[in-house]
DNA sequence: CGATTATTTGGCAAAATAGCCAAGTATGGA
DNA sequence: TCCATACTTGGCTATTTTGCCAAATAATCG
């Protein structure tokens, strides 16, 4: 029952992942994809940057396969691809919580 | 049943604690540690850095809560906060899994 | 075809991150 | 007290990320 230690390969993989949605925007986006497709009109005036930038972040998601893109006339709907990101996103939560908590017992004591 | 868009600020906050894990190393280190409590040496060792450079990377854990320390005699250990980072990662790996297995679908149609 | 709308790309400057070395702090031992 | 060990911090450079503007591409409409 002795755990391996995860490979310096793995972490790479991993943290390749994690950085596509280490963004306030990009983290945005994914939560209104989760509730069905978007183009990226409707996504721009979500976060409210540029539509340039909004693009490049969307092509992020799409580079480690998050989000997918299907053309439909002159629009680009995009769509997420991961079911799973609600049990993700509860972790992050979860230590974000703890850790405000965490900071107001220390600074109350 | 609409579903609330997350507000700027909680994807802040969310954006705040993914960056803490986007980097290979702290991967690394959050992974060691949830088999128990390491020492600054045992890191050093384990990811291979400047004792000086994981001592940032443990910073920035320790600033978002996700590890503690605890200081025993020359040593400070180390140890995680959180418990459902398996949970995290298991969606992490199964984004990647997903990516890779398309990747390979289109470059072999 | 020319105009309009939707989106991506190139390019650049600003900001954030990373990593090393050197120096500083703290603890325990001789 | 002097020294070694363990760790953190300061400082600097290199790299990466971000975000805007302007320009390019693409599709629809008149």
């Amino acid at each position: 029952m002795t755990r391996e230690p995860i490979s310096p390969n793995q972490a790479a993989l991993r943290a390749h992942v994690i950085k596509s949605l280490a963004h306030p925007s990009r983290i945005q986006m994914v939560d209104a994809l989760s509730a069905g497709e978007l183009c990226v009109r409707e996504l721009t005036a979500l976060v409210g940057s540029d539509m340039s930038t909004v693009s490049k972040h969307l092509s992020v998601l799409k580079s480690v396969g998050l989000v997918s893109v299907e053309k439909r006339g002159l629009n680009q709907f995009y769509h997420l691809n991961c079911d799973c990101l609600a049990d993700f996103f509860c972790c992050v939560d979860a230590i974000s919580v703890q850790h405000t908590r965490n900071l107001q017992a220390a600074c109350c004591q």
